[in-house]
DNA sequence: CTAATATGATACACGAATGTCTCATATTTT
DNA sequence: AAAATATGAGACATTCGTGTATCATATTAG
């Protein structure tokens, strides 16, 4: 059943239409291969050649956003540092991808490369979690899913009052970071 | 241009209908009105006897959500008292309407009625963190914009983990105002 | 009990989005 | 330059959700 493509895809056309298609995604769940054509400046069958369906094309960039994620913060950590310097240059890294973590939130996770990337994703909070509670950045007496939650909220909270000029990317990232460390201990 | 009814709708069927929509769209904002009716056991006529399209049912939905929070936490509010106890009055009636919230959360606001409806609550909540900030429960350097924002997410934090039986109702909303008070110290 | 009416079921028309196909044009490759 | 091919534009069929109308049935009101 592997997907035969006829066509390669241009660079540039595959950028055009993926960045406009996460954009407009996050603006409108509903949003029509038409409207994500237009926007992409490319012709509505150029999007059938290279996506069987709508599925495919919220596949691909679903698997997209979470090989962004997961690469952005793995690419940042530092796995002999402190608990808190290591959250703090995830946080540094994960929030500017808001974008990218909004459109994963909104996606049912069918996919069973989505699953495991989520949950890799989870598995690495949950490990930074665990080294904070030994370090004692953070209070044991919290449920550890109860500050993963936490650490997930507050990326998204940062991205949007960002998003919204209400802070610079630095301000928020502090703030995430001092209320998260603060609100956990 | 209001809107006639012809027919008077039946208490129990209005409910059915709206807890059903409600239900669904939470779990998928593309829900169709065939799925609605089934699942309110109702027939797909009777939806449109009552709700002149899909927005109006969507409004309809929304107002009564909005109305509902507003309530809820006006009603448990005791403006005399200190503000951690009003601020744990309102977590304690909010996070079991998690559902409505998350419903909310997925609109675009367009209506008039819906945007005053939130900025009432918004106002609401934004006193509340001026005076937590008054009576030194959270830093002054906190700016009120985060802090409404955090208010925001853990509600919904909150609810999720009690929906995913992760916490006890009563654990969450701890949980909730413990994280509040100390991460915006 | 009887009249009024809300509901369920069904058939129907309509529009919008999807997906396919073709051909002329633009771009890349050799 | 010439061949290969990716793209744009448009026509087309199809599907699906929406909204309307009708009639028999169930429920409520008087």
């Amino acid at each position: 059943m592997s997907r035969e493509r006829r066509h390669t895809i241009r660079p540039r056309t595959l950028e055009a239409i993926l960045d406009a298609a996460i954009r407009l995604f996050n603006a409108d769940r509903g949003t029509t291969l038409s409207e994500i054509a237009i926007a992409a400046g490319v012709g509505r069958a150029t999007l059938h050649r290279h996506f069987q369906d709508k599925d495919d094309l919220i596949q691909t960039l679903s698997a997209r956003c979470m090989e962004e994620m997961n690469a952005a913060v793995l690419a940042t950590d530092i796995p002999d540092q402190p608990a808190v310097a290591r959250l703090h240059a995830m946080l540094k890294s994960a929030i500017p991808l808001g974008d990218r973590y909004a459109f994963l939130s909104l996606e049912r996770m069918e996919d069973e490369d989505l699953q495991s990337g989520y949950q890799e994703q989870l598995n690495w909070t949950t490990a930074l979690i665990e080294q904070l509670k030994t370090e004692q950045a953070i209070a044991k007496d919290v449920p550890t899913s109860w500050a993963v939650a936490q650490v997930d909220q507050v990326i998204w909270t940062a991205w949007t009052a960002v998003w919204n000029l209400e802070l610079t990317k630095d301000d928020a990232t502090d703030l995430a970071l001092r209320t998260l460390l603060k609100g956990l201990s």
